[in-house]
DNA sequence: CAGATACTTTACGTTTACGTAAACTTACCC
DNA sequence: GGGTAAGTTTACGTAAACGTAAAGTATCTG
């Protein structure tokens, strides 16, 4: 429904609450290739996804580099050699672990809070007993 | 069993697979606290417990930090007061929402990464095709 | 058409997380 | 006791990911 074509750099900003100066260092960084209009900036809904890629990668902790080399190895997933694909099936799996490696150490960390959380109860709770006495 | 009580700072290093300029800047940077023996920094099974958690943060694309404040919060857990107690409780819900991101981001990136290796694959797929031909 | 708003390039500055080198002490080994 | 391996401090260097300021252009708006 809502398919909007083309988008400001400003308007990609506000939407995903990123500074101008960040959107076009994506661009240097060759993540983003935008059209112009004269010298203005025009962003596709392309565009518009891979913003949602970028930030959602940053979130995961991968750097710019790495997630551009994972843009251009999508694109040339259909034009690439026997070698070259076999080579992007090994990258594939190894992020896969990568991803493995980072749901283990979420897990954990949800312990750590768990225990944590607990921790931090039973001293509240202490801190209530204690009031009880003294009134 | 194997519970050895204190380590060098090559030991935690190779065992860590960081290197020793890594571990004096996580202590610079508050994050751990070895004993000395003269000028030799001695580690404790507690350093290597931080160690681990400190790598683990890394990993989740935590700054060292955000880290440190973890690890303080943790430490001040059962002498705060009741204000304390319930500002600890306040951040670690807030980590649970940013873990509970990560999974989100995590399974959208699985996704892709089928993706990817279904189109990858049906490439290849296609390469055979052409060779069967050809021959 | 004047002024505000949004966009542009250029370029230097900043923070984080170390790398790397120098110059020195300490510990162990034959 | 002479080396060499591992430790130390001090300090400058660096890559990544922007921040920030300057100075100009383009567009819209009353």
């Amino acid at each position: 429904m809502s398919e909007k074509k083309s988008y400001s750099i400003g308007e990609l900003a506000s939407e995903f609450d990123v500074t101008t100066r960040s959107i076009r260092f994506y661009e240097d960084q060759g993540l983003l290739h935008p059209t112009r209009r004269g010298q203005t900036r025009i962003y596709s809904s392309q565009d518009r996804v891979r913003m949602k890629l970028i930030l959602r990668g940053k979130r995961l902790g991968f750097s710019l580099a790495e997630i551009r080399d994972l843009f251009s190895l999508w694109d040339e997933t259909l034009s690439g050699s026997e070698k070259q694909l076999n080579l992007l099936l090994e990258i594939i799996s190894q992020k896969r672990a990568e991803l493995d490696q980072q749901l283990k150490d979420i897990a954990m960390v949800q312990v750590e809070l768990d225990n944590a959380e607990i921790r931090c109860r039973e001293a509240l709770a202490e801190l209530q007993a204690q009031k009880q006495q003294v009134s």
